[in-house]
DNA sequence: TCTTAATGGATACAGTCGTATCCTAACCGA
DNA sequence: TCGGTTAGGATACGACTGTATCCATTAAGA
């Protein structure tokens, strides 16, 4: 293999820039000279590795989903033996709000993202499945819970769900704009797991 | 006085243009001749009541943070004798949600506004303060109401108050989206409220 | 009535945007 | 060794951006 630097490697160099811009200049100084320029490469390269703009929005956007997916399964294996329904959802909830200042950045990507598909059809196919199968996923991990025993029958799993991922959603929004910290949003998400499974050892996130 | 077809009736419509422009098609593409061309004038119009796009944004802000205080004032007004706790609370709370079809494009644009304030500092200065001011005054209010013995002794009334604010916004999110009725997110927040203040009569949000 | 300031139409300017084209190299299998 | 594909440099095109300038019209103060 000569030429070779490998395809994929080369489109996912240009995506991380991409994500770089993104998270820390925002959506609308994304412009296919500052990706080459980001990425130190010549706008051509660009060019041959993404036929459009779109397709090279809609691979930052694939990689965001991607970036969550890893934190949440890394979260889940740092759990351990924890595979409790309170473990999934502190795992969940955990991976969203930012942590770090690598999930702060793609946080940041993600809101912006989110909020251009509120106006442009062309991307809200592509970002808005994420947060759905998500709610899907945990509601019916809370169902089992609660057939077990281990919550109040009066509670509705799919209503205390969604309270919970729009909590984490809105504590986001705020860790973002560096309103609160990311201790004190992990506190409040905490407290709510606590009232919802009732007093219990609390698993602890056990970030950085 | 000399023409008087009045400066700052101009400036609020083409505000008003800027603000249509930015809730249906987002703030990307608001540009000086889409204004223009929204609100039926030259581009020499815009450019002659407002020195710069800079002027133009600061003054879209600024009317939608006038639009949600009185948003606010209409509910607090509405909820007539009930000026308790729970009824402010409600008021905000309902108030933040988009309920009608004028509230959701302003808070489609207030959405985009946020998002482009987390990466512009131009913007987060002016945009930042309200949500701070809101969540001071509403734990003022739950604190005194704590001391009345109206809510749990054990309850934190500035965490209380900051997850409920993170919960609206949070279900915004969604109810922009799509991804969830107006109906729906406000039945999440009665509910949270129940349980806030112990089970006594639920204020009507009586929206449509 | 004359002057002057307010108002706004028409046009221009220098950038930046996404995209397309032209032209080298370098390497492949045949 | 010879096409042919892959990879990328250089440049150009038309559209659009914010801003500035030139000019005409109008109304109010003197």
């Amino acid at each position: 293999m000569p030429k070779q630097v490998d395809h994929d490697e080369r489109r996912r160099q240009l995506t991380e820039a991409l994500l770089r811009i993104a998270s820390t200049r925002g959506l609308q100084a994304v412009s296919m000279r500052e990706i080459a320029a980001e990425a130190e490469v010549s706008l051509r390269v660009v060019q041959y590795y993404f036929t459009n703009k779109q397709a090279l929005l809609e691979s930052g956007l694939t990689e965001l989903g991607a970036r969550m997916d890893r934190r949440v399964r890394q979260r889940a294996a740092a759990a351990a033996g924890e595979l409790t329904p309170r473990g999934v959802l502190a795992a969940v909830l955990g991976a969203i709000l930012p942590s770090d200042e690598q999930s702060r950045l793609d946080s940041l990507a993600w809101t912006a993202y989110y909020t251009a598909a509120l106006t442009d059809p062309a991307l809200a196919a592509t970002g808005l499945t994420l947060p759905n199968a998500l709610e899907d996923f945990l509601t019916a991990r809370l169902t089992t819970a609660q057939q077990a025993g281990d919550i109040d029958p009066d509670r509705d799993p799919r209503t205390e769900v969604a309270a919970l991922l729009a909590l984490a959603n809105g504590l986001t929004s705020s860790v973002l704009s560096r309103q609160r910290s990311h201790e004190a949003a992990a506190a409040i998400v905490d407290y709510h797991l606590d009232r919802l499974f009732g007093p219990r050892a609390t698993l602890r996130p056990s970030l950085d």
